[in-house]
DNA sequence: TGTACATCAGTGAACGCGCGTTCACTGATGTAC
DNA sequence: TGTACATCAGTGAACGCGCGTTCACTGATGTAC
């Protein structure tokens, strides 16, 4: 056999570089390890040097999802400037959407917990680092007293459940045809500063 | 071979009743049809007769589903007694957690639309259903003039994506062990009444 | 009541297939001296 | 510079398996007369 497209350098790369490609034909729930590695251009034993099996790949891009999905909160943080509580909450709520939007592969492989290695180290800490962006902020705030009379533990399950819901559903295409043809980030921002502004008080001026 | 549980009458929905027991044992990932028939006791070419293939069973599934989403929202609705927008949408918001949560396998797989037909009529007669309760609700408290100044339809986006985002959650046991010990349904009540008051105004006292 | 026939639900054998995993191997690269 | 050896990445054949689907069939139930 001939392999074209893998010659040399980083492979674990490229297999999950394959990964991203085959959920986004096939879906998740057609996945399989030998058409990944025939995207790839290697042979089907391969991936077993880096990621023991199917989970561990899996497992492993789903870790890779949560690495970028932090970052790209924290460039969505970074892109607001300033440093008041809700703006930041908010723009955490946009950087949530727009990695679901922009990687939705990732995204869906990420909370399908029954196809990975959930016990997986890397993948734990990938995802507790990417929460605690949320959590802190929400802590602060609180701590800022600008949560109103709310509780801070229902505050952020209602936050993180909002973007969730709303990535899911985009990228789900089961929203309604008028939504679906607007900004997807435009929307997220909107539905963001919907939950900021009815959440937080306004700055103290102190 | 010796066939134990099912013995006569309803074939299709000793199917469906299994297709819940496998997924919530397995997973959706590790679904299959002839897991699926041995559980019922049938041999594995019977699904065959009312559900075309694996799709087709699945799908079916899924239309349960949705029929089994507006029963629990449209009892969570005549539970609170009154006709006020804002005690509806609240409604909707627990109906609709309160199914996900009874009914994991329901909801994960209503959402597995790569391993649906979706084209299927029923399917989606019954999923429209399903969603119509939520707009038509809105868009009655926008026609009250409770909205607010703000854009229906981003309300109408920000409802359904809160409430799927925690009953997504939710199942997926992805939230802290300290939400994870409250009663969900308190938790859906609780966000979804900060959702209600923080977009919808009081009623108009005429 | 009895007989003949049609319909239907479910069986179970057979099929071909692609899968995930294992493993002895090859050949390239790096290291020691 | 040259030689011997170790390490490592990736190969590809082999394995056994469970899968989804098809289909001729059986035997029970219902219907017509």
């Amino acid at each position: 056999m001939h392999y074209v497209r893998y010659r040399q350098g980083d492979l674990p790369n490229a297999l999950l570089e394959a990964v991203e490609a085959a959920v986004q034909v096939h879906g998740v729930s057609a996945l399989s390890l030998r058409d990944v590695t025939r995207r790839a251009g290697v042979s089907h034993g391969a991936p077993a040097h880096y990621f023991r099996n199917k989970a561990g790949l899996l497992t492993a891009f789903a870790a890779q999802g949560y690495q970028s999905l932090a970052r790209t909160v924290a460039d969505e943080i970074a892109s607001t400037g300033g440093d008041d509580g809700a703006d930041v909450l908010a723009a955490i709520g946009r950087g949530y959407v727009r990695f679901a939007v922009d990687h939705p592969a990732h995204f869906e492989v990420m909370f399908r917990l029954d196809a990975l290695d959930v016990d997986d180290q890397a993948f734990q800490a990938a995802s507790d680092l990417a929460y605690s962006l949320l959590t802190s902020t929400i802590e602060r705030c609180r701590a800022e007293g600008r949560l109103r009379d709310l509780d801070p533990e229902i505050v952020s399950v209602a936050a993180w459940s909002l973007v969730h819901g709303l990535a899911a559903l985009l990228i789900s295409g089961r929203l309604s045809d008028r939504i679906r043809e607007q900004d997807p980030n435009r929307l997220a921002a909107a539905v963001s500063k919907l939950f900021v502004e009815s959440v937080l008080d306004a700055p103290d001026p102190s």
